[in-house]
Order: C-alpha cells, then sequence, then structure tokens
DNA sequence: GCGTAGGATTGAACCGATTCAAGAAAGCAA
DNA sequence: TTGCTTTCTTGAATCGGTTCAATCCTACGC
C-alpha cells in the first residue's frame, strides 16, 4: 500500500483539472472531452489510485447496493440449516441479477445482535424469523431501514412479513397422506414453545407461541378430521429440530401396540431424519412408514427415496422479499404465498 | 419514513447543544455530563434520529468493519458447494467472535464480478480460488485492500495465500489404504483443466492447470510407489465434482474384470456421491469398496458409514485468513496448513 | 465583426458524522 | 479575591467524493 492513500482531489491536482473534472471521468466519462478524460486516467494510473472511495461516494449517494440478512442464530446458522440455506441460495440469485451485495448479519447474544445490525452497511433487510422473531424485528425498526420479515412468528399486522400458507398447506399434506389410505399418524412438530421438547396435547398447539408451529399442527387436524380422525388421536412430539429430539420422538411415537403408518414432519430436515432412524430401525420408507415434510429444499430431491413435501416456493419469497426491501415498498399487508405438494417417493398406500 | 431525514446536527440544535456535544453523547458518552447526555438522547428520540449514520461515520473513520468473501461462481455456490460451506462457516464464527461483518460477493460472469469487487463495503478480502482464481487475484489487486487467497492453484510467490499441503495429505490417504492391504485402486479426481472430464493419463496430470489437482494425484502416486504400485496401474478419472460426470467416472472404473477395491476421492463430495453409487449398484462399503475423501466436511461424519477423510482445519484457516485481512498483515509468504487424517467407516481392509 | 448557442470546465457547497485544540465554567486552595 | 485545576463544551477542520450553478471557450450564423 501506498503510505499516503492517494485521493482523487490529488489525482485532480496532479493532471492539471478541476476535482470535479477528475470525478467525472469516474462517474460519468461521457461528459468530460476525450482527450481530458485520457489525460487523467493516464495520470491516475500512474499515481496508483484505487478508483473513487466507496465510502466517499455512498456518503453522498446514502445508498448502499447491499442488502443484509438477518436471523437469531450463531452466523453459522446460515450455512449449516437446509431451510436457511435455500432461502439464502434464492435470495442470492435474486440479488446477483439486480447487482445488490448481500450482508449477513446475525448473533445468538442480544447484545451483539443489536450491535450487528446497527452497524450493518445495508439498505435494508430480510429477517429470518425462525425464532426470537420480535426481538429481531424491534432491534431493526430502530435502525429505520426498510425490511421485511420471513417466517414471523407473530400476528402483529403492522409488521411488513412474507410467510407461507402454514394451516393450508399442512393440510394438503395431510389429506395427501390420509387420501393414500393412511388412518394412523404421528407428528413431529417444530418448536411450539421456548424450551420444551417433548409430547404436547391439543391445550399446549393451541397457545403456542410460535405461530408457524401452531398453524401446520392445525393444518392437519383439520384435514383428518375431514377424514373422521379426531385431533385426540393423533399424538404429536415437540422436537427442536434436531437429530436427538427427533429421535427421542420416532422412539416415543413407536412404543405403541399399533405405531402410526405415517409421519407428518413440520420441516423436511425432521423428515430427512426420521427416515433416516426408520431405516436403521428396520422399517422401509414408503412401504411400512410413509414421511412427508414442509419445506421443499433441495436436499428432499437428493436422497432416496425422494422426500414427499410441501415445497416453499423459495424463489418467489426471495424476489419479492428483495424487491421490497429495494424499493422501500414493503407490502403494507402480511402477504401469504402458497406452499405446492410434491410427491416423491416417500409417501404411499399403506401395507 | 420521516421525509428529511434527521441528521445528527438537527438533534443537536433541537437540544441546544453544540454538533461535537451531540456526537459525544453517541460515540463517547462517558465524556459528556449526565445530564447533558440524558437531555440529548431525549430530544434524539422525540425527534426519531435513528442513531449516527454508518455513511457518515465510515466516511470518518475509514473502516467498514466487515470483509468480503469472494468466488468466481454464482451466489449460491456458497451455500451449495460442502466446502464452501464449511469453510465459510468457519469464517463466521470468527468473525462473530470478533464482531466483524461478513459480505459474500461474487459472480460467474467477469464483467458483474468486477463491478461487485469494486463495489463491495469490506475492508478487505478472502478469496475462495478453487476456479478462476488468477481472474480473481487481479481483480482484487485493483482494488487495493488487504486479501488472502484460499485454495489457490497458482505458484506466484507474490500472492498471499494460505492452502493446505494437498501433495502429503494426498499421500497419508493413499498409504492408510495401502496399509489395510488395498492394492487396486481407481481415483476420482477434482478439475484438473478447463472443460475437461474424463479418464486422464501421466502426461495430463503432469500438465494439470489446477495445482490443487494435480499435487493431489501426485502425493497419491508417491505413497503408493512406496508399496510397489506403479502410476501407470492407477486409473485416474476427471469429474467436474458433480453427480453425473462421477458416476460417469465409477461406471468405468468399475467395467473392468478386477475393479478396485478401493477409491480415492479428491473431494468429499465426490466420496459421498461414491458411496451412494457403490450402494446403489449393490457394492457394500467398507466391505466390497473402500473410499476416502479429502477435505474433511462436516456431512461426511453425518451420513452411515462416516467417511473416512483428510480433514482440513477449516477453523484454524479461517481464523489466519481473517486475522491477515483484519490486520492487513497479509502472509508475506505461502503459507501451508496441514491436514489429518480422520478415520471413520468407509475404510476397511480389502474382502 | 458581433452576438450567441452550446458544450466543457470550474469552484464551492454539501453529504453526516468525528475529532481536537481551545475556550468556558466550576471547584478549590491560598 | 486571585490563581490554578479539572471537567465540559464548543467550533471548525476533516474524511473523499458528487453535484450544480456559473463561467469560459469555441464555433457558427448573420
Amino acid at each position: 500500500m501506498a503510505k499516503g492513500t492517494i485521493r482523487l482531489a490529488d489525482v485532480a491536482k496532479a493532471a492539471g483539472v478541476s476535482q470535479g473534472t477528475a470525478s467525472n471521468v469516474f462517474s460519468r466519462p461521457d461528459v468530460v472531452r476525450e482527450e481530458v478524460r485520457e489525460h487523467v486516467l493516464e495520470t491516475a494510473k500512474r499515481l496508483g489510485y484505487a478508483g473513487p472511495s466507496l465510502t466517499g461516494r455512498l456518503l453522498r449517494a446514502g445508498k448502499v447496493n447491499a442488502i443484509g440478512v438477518a436471523a437469531v442464530e450463531p452466523l453459522a446458522y446460515f450455512f449449516d440449516d437446509p431451510w436457511a440455506r435455500a432461502l439464502l441460495a434464492a435470495v442470492s440469485q435474486v440479488c446477483d441479477a439486480s447487482g445488490t451485495g448481500l450482508a449477513l448479519v446475525s448473533a445468538k447474544d442480544r447484545q451483539k445482535l443489536d450491535w450487528n445490525i446497527k452497524s450493518a452497511l445495508v439498505d435494508g433487510f430480510i429477517l429470518l424469523c425462525v425464532e426470537g422473531g420480535e426481538k429481531l424485528v424491534q432491534l431493526t425498526r430502530e435502525r429505520q431501514l426498510p425490511f421485511v420479515a420471513l417466517a414471523l412468528n407473530d400476528d402483529d399486522p403492522s409488521i411488513a412479513s412474507i410467510s407461507v400458507d402454514n394451516l393450508g398447506g399442512a393440510a394438503i399434506a395431510a389429506r395427501h397422506l390420509a387420501e393414500l389410505g393412511h388412518r394412523r399418524f404421528g407428528v413431529l412438530a417444530t418448536e411450539l414453545s421456548d424450551d420444551h421438547v417433548g409430547p404436547v396435547g391439543i391445550a399446549e398447539i393451541e397457545r403456542a407461541i410460535y405461530s408457524t408451529s401452531r398453524d401446520r399442527a392445525l393444518g392437519y387436524w383439520q384435514a383428518l378430521e375431514a377424514f373422521g380422525i379426531r385431533r385426540e388421536d393423533v399424538p404429536i412430539y415437540e422436537t427442536i429440530n434436531d437429530k436427538p429430539s427427533v429421535e427421542a420422538g420416532l422412539e416415543l411415537l413407536f412404543s405403541v401396540p399399533e405405531p402410526p403408518t405415517a409421519i407428518l414432519a413440520m420441516s423436511d430436515n425432521i423428515a430427512l431424519l426420521a427416515i433416516n432412524w426408520l431405516r436403521a430401525r428396520g422399517l422401509s420408507v414408503p412401504q411400512d412408514v410413509s414421511v412427508i415434510g414442509f419445506d421443499g429444499v433441495p436436499e428432499g430431491g437428493m436422497v432416496e427415496p425422494g422426500l414427499t413435501t410441501m415445497a416453499q416456493p423459495f424463489a418467489e419469497i426471495a424476489r419479492r422479499a428483495v424487491k421490497a426491501v429495494l424499493e422501500d415498498a414493503v407490502p403494507t399487508e402480511r402477504e401469504m404465498i402458497e406452499v405446492t405438494l410434491v410427491v416423491r417417493g416417500s409417501t404411499a398406500p399403506p401395507r
């Protein structure tokens, strides 16, 4: 690095033109006479000028041309969790197309998250509200930048958000299995409330704090009741979306005389873990047990058998979210997006 | 958004203090009398001041407090490729700890990449040079920011880089299998040169443009020759690290009368694909065929059987890279890091 | 030869903060 | 009361560009 970094003003002086002209050479080359332009560029190169500093420029312009994606999770979450990954890949794609930068901001501990959000150089945020959504929304609000919440577990209508139709999607999933002839189900739920794992009853579902999980449960019930299956007869086990809790749940669900012939998993992650457990247990999927997931992550299509699931239109979600943030045209109402049933090899009629 | 956004100056005026004092209230609260401080904060809140604007602040400070990770790939690469993911997760961790932001910059097409690199608001770059490394290095150089290249396929000593000991690691991998008693090997290589897939001979290896792949091949050879296995007798198939090319390679390797009893895969990704193919083909791993990977991505530990591999110390690599970039203390020489053999279930003595 | 249209260039204001030398007020000792 | 600290606060300079109104040329028409 040259010691005293070269500024635009230095180049201008060395080239014998005004700073205004020098600036034009870089940001509006068409307006300056070719002769002069070449001379200035020449001088710049000779001096080793690195081009207009972004900070100076953006101070003037006020736009960073980047958006931040935030979550109340360690940063590694973005690369580990299949859902987050699928979503980010989609967001990336959209950003790529529009030449927008992407910054990852997150932290598990509140203080750091606060600071990270405050200091992220972005024009707006996409919030991944899987957990601790309100905290995130609140922090982001203070920043006074446009933002849109994804997968928000909160019914506050003043928060711009895009979510999928959890209730409707879950209903379709359950109906799919019921129509195949299944009558004995087991549900593996994503988080309903903080710090709880284990079997849950109807009352717990109804007062769940995470609406995503709650709505999916309600959707399952709704569809199954149309087939004469009472909600009391559908065991639900709350997991925290990880291997140990999912396996504990399966252990319980399959410890009864008449175990389920179909598993309703509230996430593909859970579904994939379930399939592994079932096979290790000597049960074949889908012959012995059918499994349906929720989310539609790419991994679901790459295993054998393929995972039947309710697919979120990640590309569409990403497109809308990025657009909303960039144009500061956050939806005034909560937007709802449909999920679609993708049938692969993990579901079939019961034996 | 309030129309005329509120500036620090506005708050200062409204509170009846100088701008300097107002600034201190936010950035050095201890220096201003409590009474005044509270009054200013109060006024700020009343006016809806969002806190010191970052752009103004950073213009002054010159530091963005963020680093960029760049690759010549579509942005989604960061979330799809296991190696990139593992590395980024590690980088995330380090950044998290030091309160540094993380920006992803990339593009497959050169023009966009150029622009993205030029306009990324970061203090420095970590370059993922899996492919098109020189291009990336060149572009980044122009930006005149500190950077360090990872997995660089180039021997130019003027480029600060951190790489793993590909030759030594590969030798350990091959030795591990040879010591188990294997004598018939097949190699599934990562890219050796652009736009080529298929079996390769000794000459192609020696003039490969990607030194990572070349060195791994050399390492395999070196170790195997110590066991009396000639390089001519080790078939090598070049893939592009994806499913179709890996399967084509396996198809070929196993189409001979005496197929290999051990597969040397130059990436875990390839190894995992290989294991799937072998099983689908009715061959059990490790009983019929042993497979060893390279990289040590987390997925390798989560499958059944676990993948034996040469693990890169991702955390260490990330730590050094981030440190180098942040402190503008890029290694003057090319740093080399050792990889370690992690033995899991995918390797065993031959039948 | 004069007036003028037109484009190229200049110079200064401005973006929104931080910083620091210097000034003001308050406290305390003599 | 004067002198000397100590503690805050002020005002102006600064960071590195962009922008725009004003000015300067040049060439062209009459």
